[in-house]
DNA sequence: GAGTACGCTGTACGCCGTACGGTGCACGCA
DNA sequence: TGCGTGCACCGTACGGCGTACAGCGTACTC
């Protein structure tokens, strides 16, 4: 039962927070102050900003206090991802409004959380956490899709793949804002100074489709090319659909 | 010209490489080599065995040598970035057999290569490198795109979508990947480890949708998993060209 | 042969995560 | 009531990191 597996016990973390215990002197702190500090600090600041010694002195504690409710700094990270995620009430509303308008508010809301706290898509490379709020998560996106024709195991799938093109696409984004930033440019600044190389790549003839392209190439906003990946997942699957109606009008049969 | 911008000044190491210098000894190494040692060091070992000092120690000098060759670490990363990308012989091989092809071999490669050096997953972080091979690649992209009907705005926002939904999907293949490794277990023993919490999650009745699953739905393969969502992106746009093509026959006619 | 530009590198600084062990509080029990 | 004990707090220290800096020696130009 009490297992010494670390594995073990990050999902107790998880799933029952800390046990509060009776004999020694009280805690000054509480777990979740530390996973809400731990959050506004990387969302204000950078993942980067975020260390130990940082953290604990935004809670006025010492730094090695911080180890009494957390095993690491993985752990930390990977309590204040689950802190993160999980369902949005414009979500829950979603669901029964059909399928294609739920994965649309589903997609659109996952890019905001990935934007709005960007450190989810550094940190959390260690583990793929199944804390109470991921759980939750993949409860509604099941509840939404009920009544489609498609195996769980082809909802699953379909889960996962809407999820990496949202994780992807908003890591480009933020790319691009950071390199932006980064360099204390703005963005069309950063474009200034990159076209003149560009300009000389193209004019060398190695690059003869890159050459022809129209002006307005590069034009495109985030949103925009958000939106038109979306829409060809989304056409694709509702082409998917329309060919499991045509062939069964029982979802069991479905290929 | 000579400018004094950090940018500039990456831009050039990426297509010009260093200016060899007449006046002093001759330089030890190369900057190629210092790259591809890096790019060694971080596919067998990953991206956090790549400290400087590992780099020089591998290479046979000083730590701070390294810093004749290139400016920061982050610079170095940069270019490890831009020499792994690029096209591969397969994908030149498939533009002459139709877009579809052509897309789904791009898409394949793509996710072989993040699979092959996971680091770029990680590392690239703090900028969108304009290398001449990711130029090279683009160049590629459209080239086998050349006789679609889309508008050029289009096809680039199609690129950066379809290479989000690779990024995406190989990261989080990536993240299970490493999450067993990491914890020293198989992927089994992994599972195993986490099923009677999500046992209990689900007996509190709190998830029943997630409750109500198949035995299988989780059994999915990331090949399985990876094709699914591409051919969804891949007839999405199918039926996108077919309506352009019921519409109109010029292409720049589209809408 | 002298001057000099430049490659190489040892040392050091200020960060990081965290192991360890001392100090003192507050509760359970005698 | 007094005490034993288990726990919270945290100062110190260790081994890593990226890299600034300055001294040294080389190999070219004139």
């Amino acid at each position: 039962m009490s297992d010494q597996n670390p594995l073990a016990k990050s999902l107790q973390l998880l799933w029952e927070g800390l046990p509060d215990p009776e004999k020694g002197p009280k805690p000054k702190l509480r777990l979740e102050q530390i996973v809400a500090a731990g959050i506004e600090l990387a969302d204000s600041e950078g993942l980067e900003a975020l260390s130990m010694r940082r953290l604990a002195q935004n809670l006025g504690v010492g730094t090695m206090s911080l180890y009494r409710y957390v095993p690491s700094k993985t752990e930390l990270l990977n309590l204040m991802l689950d802190a993160v995620v999980g369902p949005s009430p414009s979500r829950f509303s979603a669901t029964d409004r059909g399928w294609r308008e739920f994965l649309t508010t589903t997609a659109h809301e996952g890019r905001r959380l990935y934007l709005e706290h960007p450190w989810t898509l550094q940190a959390n490379w260690t583990r793929p956490v199944l804390g109470p709020n991921s759980v939750a998560d993949m409860e509604l996106f099941m509840s939404g899709l009920l009544d489609l024709p498609l195996k769980d195991r082809e909802k699953m799938s379909l889960a996962t793949a809407l999820d990496s093109y949202v994780l992807g696409a908003v890591r480009q984004e933020l790319l691009w804002l950071n390199a932006a930033a980064e360099s204390g440019m703005t963005d069309e600044e950063f474009w200034t100074h990159q076209l003149p190389t560009l300009e000389r790549a193209m004019a060398s003839g190695k690059f003869p489709a890159m050459a022809a392209l129209g002006d307005d190439t590069f034009d495109s906003s985030w949103d925009e090319t958000f939106d038109l990946g979306l829409q060809l997942f989304l056409d694709g699957l509702e082409s998917k659909i329309q060919r499991r109606k045509g062939t069964a009008n029982r979802p069991d049969q479905a290929r």
